[in-house]
DNA sequence: CTATACATACCGACTGGTTGGTATGCTATG
DNA sequence: CATAGCATACCAACCAGTCGGTATGTATAG
């Protein structure tokens, strides 16, 4: 693997290697990893099947690489959002929810998951990838339990659920929610099940629900 | 399309079409669509690719074909299952939501859902197969919307959410949580998921929640 | 300074295996 | 014989990966 260079702002202007992994998350969020072709990256990229190869040993390779630079990218994402912002640990896990809720505009292959989609196809066949799929559920999962842990122990710390648990079914209503958001062609869906996401979760706190506009 | 043909009872027996067909729900379940070979298919059904071909023009059309028989066989299933007979619709609709945790046993590609595999796959580039697992999803959605109206209009009909996505929002759950099941290689954290789904409904009718044996 | 040596980055034609689909033939049954 | 049901052989397109080549550094010796 060549030594990391320094990323520089512009997805135009990136570095060879940036612009076929942004590439690949368009791609494959868009056909899925199997029907996406090496040259589908590459035409996407503008780049040449020899700068692929020089940069990743495999297709499966990529797809690793892809994994982990999508939990770079949303890492980072979700560290800089505004919700992050409230000293109160609750306020801060409605505000995810309600930030995820708000994420979902555009296109659908702009706001679905990409290692969700990857992982449907690779579990079996592709362990490699399959475990940097979890890597990146997990790790953001594991972001998301740490306010709720907080704002368990401090407001329903006898609850009989688990931070990391509810952490986890959060990105199960997403994850499934973007599986039904491309079976009906609707997004309306999706906001639909992380409603009901949110109202599950202010009734585990015991907070009354916001005005609905 | 050749004409249907009565189903005979075992999968070894029975007409080459309905063994391709359980074919492919099976491999595709396992590798997916786009990874699916038309010849993974004929030889899990110990057949050649004439048959294939015979019975099928196109290996999209297999696909279509194959998210209706998924849902005449999951359909038929779930008619038959015992959850169905109490006469309180609630009842039901607790029984469903336990069935589906009971039936996450076995291997992942046993219990988890053909339509909300392949859509991932397909949603963007095969439209028919997309509408297909569309009209699965949608259906198998609406057959639980059916109990949940039901035990909505006895127990809470002011509630603010409709029976019909409440129901997609179960089928999100279950969705997501095979999702987790494959990247994490683990179907407890499926089983989890749909114990919050569980305690979600429970809050939502004021049912108490079970003795936890 | 400059020439040699070598490394990195990228290009694009090519290859060999794969795969969806076709053409044809065989067999049993009515 | 005619048709349905299935097998075998085959083909053309596709595609991951290879390879020879060019261009552009960069380090070091003289």
């Amino acid at each position: 693997m060549p030594p990391r260079r320094p990323n520089r702002p512009s997805a135009e202007h990136a570095d060879a290697r940036t612009r076929l992994l942004d590439a690949a998350l368009k791609v494959v969020r868009t056909k899925g990893y199997s029907a996406t072709r090496v040259e589908d990256i590459c035409a996407e990229a503008g780049l040449s099947k020899g700068a692929f190869f020089h940069h990743f040993d495999s297709k499966e390779h990529l797809a690793v690489e892809a994994a982990g630079y999508w939990s770079e990218v949303t890492d980072a994402f979700f560290a800089a959002a505004p919700y992050r912002h409230p000293a109160d640990p609750l306020d801060r896990v409605f505000g995810y929810i309600d930030f995820r809720r708000r994420l979902l505009v555009g296109a659908l292959p702009e706001f679905t998951c990409l290692v969700g989609t990857m992982v449907q196809e690779t579990y079996h066949s592709h362990p490699a990838i399959r475990d940097a799929c979890d890597r990146s559920i997990t790790g953001h999962a594991s972001d998301v339990a740490r306010d709720i842990e907080l704002a368990k122990q401090q407001y329903v710390p006898d609850a009989d659920w688990s931070a990391e648990s509810l952490a986890l079914h959060t990105q199960a209503v997403l994850q499934g929610a973007f599986i039904l958001a491309k079976a009906r062609n609707d997004r309306r869906i999706a906001e639909e099940s992380v409603d009901h996401l949110r109202r599950y979760l202010e009734m585990l706190f015991n907070r009354p629900s916001p005005e609905h506009p």
